[in-house]
DNA sequence: GTCTATAAGATGATAGAC
DNA sequence: GTCTATCATCTTATAGAC
């Protein structure tokens, strides 16, 4: 009998290395050969489940978008309240940051935009757009509650939300704290009066 | 008699544009010869301003950070209340984008953080530490003269100010929309009460 | 201070054998 | 699906002439 999805095949293999040297170095700093190495094939082996450099970026955007929508719906589907909710989606980044220091793939790809073929580009176009509609929705849901407290319109409170987080990355391994990460992002969930 | 500081010599060509490069592309996509291109000399011949591509980085950065240090003074020294001064602030980073869209060369090295020399990450870190140290005492100062109304530490609010405007710049650039920014920046000064 | 010439190594990519 | 061999090009860097 068949066993379930086998995550280990190669081209898992070169995704999860990928997508972790993506995430820790950014798009233009890992080559074919820094794959071949830890992976354990020559870097000529990895056109063939990648032709070209751009189809591995766009098949990792798109993995990477898929598994953060995922995370959405689950989130959105629990039983909690908007903050918890909030802060469960907060944890996302945090947890992020405490895999080996790494940063949002869609923050980092979003620094290296202008060097990513277009299909990428397009691909972080929408993972800030899948992020921003989510948190919009919950956080006009959460207000209209009472649940949460902001001024503004929630469509901006979810953009400086989202942004907040992405730049606390940013800043987390600059300072190599896990702890500057927690600072910025409790204020953040307190400038929407999510209680905790 | 002697001309006022010649700011078109080589080597301030040279930074500038590298600065444009780095603010665009980030620290691994350019190149000696891109330089050597748009300045309209000989790749070799930029060894001899910068022997090496980290000496480069480390005088774009330490430059970085003198102007930006002295803008904050300026700033600081101005004679607006704190409100007035943080939205001065904020511009700083919205005519960062409007100038063809570039990101802060801080905020995109701390991208790159792990593939840059050493020295030139500490200048990054010392360029965070610069403004979150300056945003800590401006926004403590406009708390204790009720010109803004903010909960939990300034020092917390600092870092969570400084995240989202980089973090504003990635998404602003990503949707090229300055309003992008404009909305995410105004919901920021929001956050901190600080009314306009 | 800029040039030509040159180097060693990396990079993304292809052809063709196994 | 992985390998060896090979490629053109790019990248950082050096030596030495002008």
């Amino acid at each position: 009998m068949p066993r379930s999805p086998d995550t280990s095949g190669t081209t898992d293999q070169l995704l999860d290395v990928a997508q972790e040297l993506a995430q820790t170095r950014g798009y233009n700093a890992f080559s074919y050969r820094d794959l071949a190495e830890r992976v354990g094939i020559r870097s000529a082996s990895i056109h063939h489940h990648f032709p070209a450099k751009g189809d591995l970026g766009r098949a990792l955007v798109a993995r990477y978008r898929d598994r953060f929508s995922d995370a959405l719906r689950r989130i959105g589907a629990g039983t909690g309240d908007a903050p918890a909710k909030l802060a469960a989606y907060v944890d996302l980044f945090r947890a992020t940051y405490e895999h080996g220091g790494r940063l949002c793939l869609g923050g980092m790809f979003a620094a290296d935009l202008p060097t990513l073929p277009t299909e990428v580009q397009e691909q972080v176009r929408g993972f800030y757009a899948d992020n921003e509609a989510w948190l919009t929705r919950l956080l006009d849901a959460g207000r209209r509650a009472s649940q949460l407290h902001f001024e503004g319109a929630p469509r901006d409170a979810a953009a400086a939300l989202l942004d907040g987080l992405e730049g606390a990355l940013l800043a987390a391994r600059a300072h190599g704290s896990s702890a500057r990460f927690a600072r910025a992002s409790r204020w953040l969930l307190l400038s929407v009066g999510a209680r905790s």
